[in-house]
DNA sequence: ACGGGAGTAGAGGGAGGGCA
DNA sequence: TGCCCTCCCTCTACTCCCGT
């Protein structure tokens, strides 16, 4: 039994968000469980409040939500089939129907420009999937389309291609992602990648415990993911890419590392509890 | 031509203060 | 206590510019 109150009451959460999925996941499933997200979320925030959420709790918090959000994933895999074959028929149907007009391809009037937040699931997730070259070549970016439309079909606005583009190029900018490049790898991409090599396999683990990956894998590939041309990966420790470094460096670099992974993960929330409430929101999905 | 970066506008929402 | 207003932050998306 877990002595510290926040991190049971975390455990039994996730353990209800579990038993929710298992089960048939209907409408009166959700809302029991958007109610006890809500109970979830005020007891943290006012533990929060007072200074008693411990470190260790905000990163089991942080490891429910991974670990929900990759049961999500699996079962949409298998759910994906089923949705190919009623995607097929409806685009025949949609077809027949569609006797208007093309939509305008006009620019969205302002009040259209931020209407309900992206569902960015699975753009974060390609992101901290490859954080040493975090630049998706477009059928990438049509791969993130197709499967993020497939899980928010009803829920969520249709992602649209250019929205993944430009949720890219803001979050490599904002997450600080940019600013490491040039600060550590002096702009040079290629020398990212075997930067983030370099902590991925000082920081050891799997891409599970660490939550990201620097995207190159353990067997040796030079070739770039577009394609277009050769990337030569040297591959080396964190001391060697960085010799003249002492201790205290590299740990204002880890930290400053392991912030940039926190904002793509979670946006630039800095509201606790805001997770929970991106966990249930992409939960309520399947 | 295309993709990415930088700067920026605007919408939405939370926090906090003032007031009845 | 509840309402209103303002400020500030986050996020999306636009425009312009630059490099390939």
């Amino acid at each position: 039994m877990d002595q510290d109150p926040a991190r049971q009451l975390l455990i039994e959460f996730e353990q209800a968000v579990l038993d929710a999925l298992a089960s048939n996941f209907g409408e009166a499933e959700y809302e029991r469980l958007r109610v006890r997200s809500e109970d979830v979320k005020h007891t943290i925030s006012q533990l929060h409040q007072k200074g008693q959420l411990s470190q260790s709790t905000i990163h089991l918090g942080a490891s429910i939500g991974e670990r929900i959000e990759q049961l999500k994933l699996v079962m949409n895999e298998h759910r994906a089939m089923m949705d190919e074959l009623q995607e097929s028929t409806s685009d025949e149907i949609q077809s027949i129907l569609e006797k208007e007009p093309m939509k305008t391809t006009q620019a969205p009037v302002l009040s259209e420009r931020r209407d309900v937040g992206l569902n960015a699931v699975q753009m974060r997730d390609w992101f901290l999937k490859n954080m040493g070259y975090p630049f998706p070549s477009r059928n990438d970016k049509v791969k993130i389309l197709k499967t993020t439309n497939r899980q928010g079909a009803a829920k969520t606005p249709v992602l649209k291609y250019n929205q993944v583009v430009l949720w890219f190029i803001n979050t490599r900018r904002r997450s600080g992602w940019t600013k490491f490049l040039r600060r550590y790898a002096q702009g040079d991409k290629t020398k990212m990648l075997e930067l983030v090599w370099a902590l991925e396999t000082s920081v050891g683990g799997t891409h599970a415990s660490r939550s990201w990956s620097s995207g190159i894998g353990p067997v040796s590939s030079t070739k770039s993911r577009d394609g277009k041309k050769e990337r030569k990966i040297t591959r080396m420790t964190i001391k060697e890419y960085m010799p003249g470094a002492n201790e205290r460096e590299l740990e204002k670099m880890y930290m400053e590392w392991n912030k940039i992974v926190e904002r793509i993960r979670y946006g630039v929330k800095e509201r606790v509890g805001d997770w929970i409430e991106e966990v249930i929101g992409t939960s309520s999905e399947q």
